[in-house]
DNA sequence: AGCATTGTTTCACA
DNA sequence: TTGTGAAACAATGC
């Protein structure tokens, strides 16, 4: 699920329901999401310390800890999830999961704990994350930032979208959603559009982002669930097409998205 | 069995 | 320089 509007959620779940609790033990031993780490260093980097303060940037978040501690980067990757549960063991989908998908988990000194519940297990875990090949966040930026990044160059408008060095935060299915509400194809060089138009991508881009984090994630789209064969354009009628745009599996109506 | 998947990184190549 | 496509990564779902 995870693009930036899932990301924000996950963010503001940590800010409400986890800073300020003592952290008592950490499990790092996930090889995998942990690497570049050996198990036992990023427990050793935070036990006795507490999560303090909670940021996002596209889909990378992180947490700085107290007593001048490190960052906890943490990347949700395909299929990443928060889960936070009270002293009491309560919340944080514990319903939801096996607990075998948990591959990081945090325990605080209350009894409670932050997962990273992770069914595909693409997610990542850092200290101190290397966060300079990101582009603006896509929430943020600004009108003319948006235009110099994504209106230039020769690309695919999709596949600049999604270039996470030029903007940060959308992935496959809000490229998608955006892309439909702005009339605009996939397969449009970027150097060929116009001011107006970019301006137009980036409301439409900024109202998405904030319809999904209402609603729940970008699977909400109103695009999302005519991403299929044999499924028609919401607006129009006409049949959605498929093809490969940037690397991925791309929708769009072939009659409105020009 | 085979293919697809909301993400990132790397690499060969044009 | 820019951009593309494929592969690798891991694991599940249809």
């Amino acid at each position: 699920m995870p693009e930036l509007p899932e990301v924000e959620s996950a963010r503001q779940v940590v800010e409400s329901r986890a800073l300020g609790r003592l952290i008592a033990d950490v499990d790092d031993s996930d090889t995998y999401e942990c690497r570049p780490h050996v198990p036992g260093e990023i427990r050793s980097a935070l036990v006795g310390r507490e999560l303090a303060t909670t940021h996002r940037r596209g889909k990378a978040m992180w947490c700085g800890t107290s007593d001048d501690g490190p960052l906890l980067g943490i990347h949700l990757g395909m299929s990443g999830r928060i889960h936070v549960s009270d002293s009491e063991g309560r919340g944080g989908g514990r319903a939801a999961g096996k607990p075998e998908w948990d591959r990081f988990t945090i325990t605080f000194e209350d009894g409670g704990s932050l997962r990273l519940f992770d069914k595909r297990r693409l997610g990542r875990v850092r200290l101190d994350p290397d966060l300079t090949a990101l582009g603006p966040d896509a929430a943020e930026i600004t009108g003319e930032e948006f235009r110099t990044r994504i209106g230039k160059g020769n690309a695919p408008l999709k596949a600049r979208l999604l270039d996470q060095g030029a903007i940060a935060g959308i992935g496959n299915l809000l490229a998608d959603e955006v892309l439909w509400q702005s009339g605009l194809s996939p397969q449009r060089r970027t150097h060929d559009l116009a001011s107006e138009e970019l301006d137009d991508l980036r409301g439409h881009l900024h109202t998405a982002i904030r319809a999904a984090i209402q609603h729940g994630g970008v699977h909400t789209g109103e695009i999302i669930k005519h991403r299929r064969r044999d499924e028609h354009c919401p607006r129009c009628g006409a049949e959605m097409m498929r093809a490969t745009v940037g690397g991925r599996t791309t929708w769009w109506c072939p009659v409105e998205q020009t």
